[in-house]
RNA sequence: GCGCCCGUAGCUCAACUGGAUAGAGCAACUCCCUUCUAAGGAGUAGGUUACAGGUUCGAGUCCUGUCGGGCGUACCA
């Protein structure tokens, strides 16, 4: 509809004397107040400035040359200081209503990304620990925005990058190890900086079950307690993903870009180009080339790179690969990393604006109200399968979705877990629930031949009016909520569309009335149901027939 | 010090990327269950959008400054 309203406007606009590039941008937008119509153009004032005329008398003009079909459109206004007010005709109501049945599970995909290869990386924890709440929004943010782009037409892949071979995970072999002592009765401390989690523990237990104390005095002190820690933690985190509905397409091993040499062919790349030289015993990177105010370090003066080296090396691996974008989501605690690898990319000649990037804000965990601080390390932090166990996955998946990613998120456990009232997750699915309800009963109390088509004029009541535009906004969410990367419109948006499900609920009853009065409303209900389970569906989060 | 993000109702947050009278949910108050799920609905109250300037037809949104909070600012990841 949008594109229609802008393609009759572009058509009236060539009665002025308009060059291309003065035609400013033709934005159609849902006006907030009812009486202002169902969607409304600002190009009228846009165009004052340019034309130096009175933007109402310019939209006058424009409504003047304006030919709209009037199936589409009823009635067309000039308000306000120049807005151009659309009302949208009965009949293209039911029309779209009548589309939303057939299209049924697909309602709301769209092309607008056909053929685009889409990577989205995400996650990428190493396997030092088991996930935590922090990564929990990372995890979820990825997932859906996937979710998104793949309604959009794209063919997007989902990947967790991650390395088992730096500091931390040599910190981890060594306290897996003193706890494999300690469980055989050694007297040995926790090394400095060690993990002090309750897995680590689990994980020497498990060692001891199998070797008995055959590890105690091999010569190699780390390999054989990191290695069967390495994987017992990223069974965990497979399996904590599996539960939050997130399935990886890929897991990428930093180790790839050095044995396949790229790591060694950037850097003499960029020495080739004086963008990399030797100082103090180190390689760096002429970040300052590229606007940063100090150089960087790619490989420290012992011979390892830092880990914007192979973080290069991986996007320049993902772009190798034909992807047409990248997207990366991290947390606010990387911000200042990202800058340094899209500068990598350019300086090796790839186009820096292929790779996107999600900066989340951090979340705080309240309880009983009161905020709870956590870290990895110290194992004062909250797992993400304990916050699934208290409020349960979609919970989860809605309050990680629920908030711009840029704004900081305070998850409320005790809210979370309210299974009512306070909890609005509660709210999409118990519109669907109650929809399925009434159709079950629907069906049982009375028999329609397949083959009747709903009369859906007959849907006249204001709350089956307004209830019908909420679902023909679906499309359009989806996009501009794929654009934006920002899931939290779609939740919005449903929050809006149950609402005006709950209005037409109490003013319009299905059981009882005539009976194509009964199929026309079982036949919106049904479109809203299939609204509802496609928009949680995108967000991964169930939609429930009982409840 | 410098860089990035944030500041909107008592609390947690929206506001369609510059549009018309800034909206929800909690919390508070008043009502509504012999009728398809009350996990619901109707209503009342609550605001100088941190502050001060600026840009323009129009600013919560853009620019400058101030204040307050978060995160960075490593030859850690």
């Amino acid at each position: 509809m949008k594109d229609y309203l802008r393609s009759i406007i572009k058509q009236s606009l060539q009665q002025f004397d308009l060059s291309d590039n003065n035609i400013p941008e033709i934005q159609i937008e849902k006006p907030n107040q009812p009486e202002h119509g169902d969607a409304a153009s600002n190009i009228a004032m846009n165009l004052a400035s340019v034309l130096k005329m009175n933007p109402r008398k310019i939209a006058e003009q424009i409504v003047e040359g304006l030919k709209h079909d009037e199936q589409k459109i009823q009635s067309v206004e000039i308000a306000g200081p120049g807005f151009i007010n659309f009302r949208y005709a009965e009949n293209y109501l039911f029309d779209e209503l009548a589309d939303i049945l057939n299209k049924g599970s697909t309602f709301g995909k769209s092309d607008s990304l056909k053929g685009k290869r889409i990577l989205v990386e995400f996650v990428s924890a190493n396997p030092t620990g088991p996930l935590t709440v922090g990564h929990g929004r990372n995890a979820v943010l990825g997932d859906t925005v996937a979710n998104l782009l793949e309604w959009t037409g794209a063919d997007v892949d989902r990947e967790y990058y991650f390395n088992n071979a730096g500091r931390q995970m040599r910190k981890l072999g060594e306290s897996v190890r003193a706890r494999y002592l300690q469980e055989l009765g050694h007297d040995t401390d926790l090394p400095e900086g060690g993990y002090e989690g309750e897995y680590i523990i689990d994980i020497a237990k498990g060692l001891v079950k199998e070797y008995g104390d055959s590890l105690v005095g091999s010569k190699e002190m780390i390999t054989p307690f990191k290695g069967p820690a390495e994987k017992e933690i990223f069974d965990m985190i497979q399996a904590t993903l599996k539960r939050m509905n997130i399935e990886m397409d890929r897991f990428f091993n930093e180790q790839e870009v050095y044995d396949d040499g790229s790591i060694d062919e950037i850097v003499k790349k960029l020495r080739e180009k004086d963008l990399a030289y030797d100082k103090d015993g180190a390689t760096w990177f002429r970040t300052t080339e590229f606007g940063k105010d100090q150089d960087t370090v790619l490989i420290k003066s012992t011979d390892e790179p830092t880990y914007r080296l192979p973080d290069i090396a991986y996007h320049a691996n993902k772009l190798d690969r034909g992807y047409d974008q990248c997207i990366d989501v991290f947390g606010a605690d990387h911000i200042d990393t990202y800058p340094d690898v899209l500068s990598g990319i350019e300086a090796l000649g790839y186009d820096r604006s292929k790779v996107d990037v999600i900066v989340y804000q951090f979340v705080t965990l309240v309880k009983d109200g009161k905020p709870f601080k956590m870290s990895t390390r110290k194992a004062n932090f909250v797992t993400l399968d304990e916050l699934m166990d208290e409020v349960g996955a979609d919970v989860t998946r809605f309050f990680f979705e629920m908030r711009d990613p840029n704004t900081h998120l305070e998850f409320d456990v005790g809210q979370a877990k309210e299974a009512g009232e306070k909890n609005p997750v509660f709210y999409l699915q118990y519109a669907h629930a109650r929809i399925h309800s009434i159709l079950r009963k629907v069906e049982q109390e009375y028999s329609f031949d397949i083959g009747d088509e709903p009369t859906l004029e007959l849907l006249k009541h204001e709350s089956e009016t307004a209830l019908i535009k909420s679902l023909l906004r679906f499309p359009e969410m989806i996009q501009s909520a794929a654009e934006s990367r920002e899931p939290h419109r779609l939740i919005n948006y449903l929050e809006d569309l149950a609402s005006a499900f709950t209005s037409f609920y109490h003013d319009c009853r299905i059981l009882g009335e005539e009976k194509a009065l009964i199929q026309a409303r079982s036949a919106l209900a049904k479109a809203t149901a299939q609204v509802l389970a496609n928009g949680l569906g995108i967000l991964g989060i169930s939609a429930p027939e009982k409840m």
